[in-house]
DNA sequence: TTGAAAGCGCTAACAC
DNA sequence: GTGTTAGCGCTTTCAA
């Protein structure tokens, strides 16, 4: 399996140039003579010469490559984002290792410090909540953050979000001019920020306009799946509510489907929103409402302002806020 | 932003050891004294030493990365490969450096190729398709390949698979048996392998079998999306079949929507079976009749096979073909 | 415009 | 059990 590998060193004897010169029209630099430029090209060309990026990377302290932190891959709104990510990497010659961490504290600070050793020029963290270990994790990488579709509630690290709290506010505000007064919100853990000081916020914020009391028994804490959602149903159908608001694509859809199995149905029993306006929200019938946010713009614009960030250059803000929407679709009774 | 780093000579120093006892503490050598070992330990703790992966991986040749090339990490079907693919890279210390290639054959290559600068140690490959200019790149590559639910119909590269054309063709022959005489075939493009030599196949055979004459204007190439799906809906429709096999589940999605939506009901003026199980095929209503395909453990033997080869050893079988089922849903009727 | 030479931080013989 | 010494393949001053 050992193919002998042509260095810089055997281009530069071939080619009767010194490594430097080599190495200079490698990478492009404009200190050299065309007619030596394009000797030295002949020869990379005849030799198959392809430059060892590690020996580059330890030369010159750059990987050319960002981590990527993602809670799991197979989340259809991470991986959108990620997408974006890619993309805009591979644009500015970056290449991305990705490592999922389950959201897990522990995992994520353990893959951060491998994405460290392995020398990545930065990283871009996507995860459901981000306490003082991480932040302090953050602060101690000798290599820019910024975060994805991820909130970090004391504003150190740079992010790019939408305004969740604006974004929920406006959904329960509507469902409040539609009539309703018991509006559950199903969400994932309140230990993560996302949900306790976003999400829920926006909630309370609407109810407080409207003066209706704030119940935490509409409250629900639940895992971000179809099945956690089906689960879920029951308990929703006992409380009473007659909308909900629903903090996962996947969720809503189980959601929806257990409902209607168990003969209540959306939207005239119960109204559903719900927060990412994945492909999920067009497949289930009916189809759910959302919040539609760019997905991935997100991941593009935190990639974007990392190669800022790599290169030493300011940002002009630290945290970007992207617009949102409101789609409406067949889980919700139509405008009033 | 610049912080210092702390080398290895550093901690050789400070210990009162030389590098090369610092290197076998760091890299688990047995061949040290247990004081010695404590020793440097500590002052590795204290200074907060951490071994630089690009340094390590100049030295020894061995980046202890693979890289893995998807069509879309947005691909639900992929993704779940790839979340197999990364937990047994993890488990073996690898870290996976992920590229989108969106399944064009340059971007492929050119990707493979910045994959090989990198040196990594292995790639995984997925795809709809390998042409004759993507195998010459696999071979000259100095890294072993693995492809992961993609086929080589050559079968030069080790690759892990399900029997594709045996389960569309008990699909098929399951149709057949419930009188279905007009069997449509829902895929992706026929230029690629999956299509054209498998799945087409599978089908050619249960027709051939039960004596039905093939017609090619039921064989229909599309794209693998939802609105794909939604698009071909009345040209499936105008075709007179009673039955469809889809080659991808978000397509199978849109295509039934849009056949309910436009009054032609599923299971009863049209069946539906479709291929990957993800989680797509229980949100639709009617949920989808599908093949089931262990995706995850795909990822993950693939990923063992490429560990094996990365060192040196012998794989017990190139072509890994694991089991596949069929899971009935609303989409088809009831067996006979 | 080009070359010489000194590393980058680590591993891996080899010697002791 | 531990140290010495070459590199790994490249970038980057510094001189020329």
């Amino acid at each position: 399996m050992e193919k002998q590998t042509v260095t810089i060193y055997d281009v530069a004897r071939e080619a009767a140039v010194s490594m430097a010169t080599v190495s200079r029209v490698v990478n492009g630099n404009p200190n050299v003579k065309p007619a030596t430029r394009k000797k030295v090209l002949a020869v990379i060309e005849r030799l198959d010469y392809r430059p060892n990026a590690v020996a580059r990377g330890l030369a010159s302290k750059r990987s050319t490559t960002v981590g990527v932190i993602i809670p799991d891959v197979t989340n259809i709104y991470f991986a959108a984002l990620a997408r974006g990510i890619d993309d805009i990497a591979m644009m500015y010659k970056y290449n991305i290792i990705l490592t999922n961490s389950d959201d897990a504290g522990e995992q994520e600070v353990n893959v951060l410090n491998t994405l460290m050793a392995k020398q990545v020029d930065g990283v871009i963290f996507m995860g459901n909540h981000i306490d003082d270990k991480l932040r302090a994790e953050f602060k101690r990488a000798k290599a820019p953050v910024v975060l994805a579709g991820t909130v970090d509630p004391n504003n150190e690290t740079p992010s790019v979000n939408i305004d969740y709290a604006a974004a929920v506010e406006e959904v329960v505000t509507n469902l409040i001019a539609r009539g309703h007064k018991k509006i559950a919100l199903a969400l994932g853990s309140l230990s993560q920020s996302i949900n306790a000081e976003y999400r829920l916020t926006g909630y309370k914020r609407a109810l407080t306009k409207a003066k209706i009391p704030f119940d935490d028994a509409l409250v629900y804490e639940a895992g971000y799946s179809y099945d956690a959602g089906r689960k879920l149903q029951p308990v929703i159908a006992d409380s009473g509510a007659t909308a909900v608001f629903v903090g996962d694509d996947e969720m809503a859809a189980g959601l929806i489907n257990a409902s209607m199995e168990s003969g209540i149905n959306v939207p005239d029993d119960l109204e559903v929103v719900t927060s990412n306006d994945t492909i999920i929200t067009q497949i289930t019938r009916p189809a759910i409402t959302s919040i539609t946010q760019p997905l991935y713009d997100i991941g593009a614009v935190a990639m974007r302002m990392l190669t800022k960030l790599m290169n030493d250059k300011e940002l002009d803000e630290k945290t970007v806020t992207l617009p949102y929407g409101i789609v409406r679709r067949g889980s919700t009774k139509s405008a009033d």
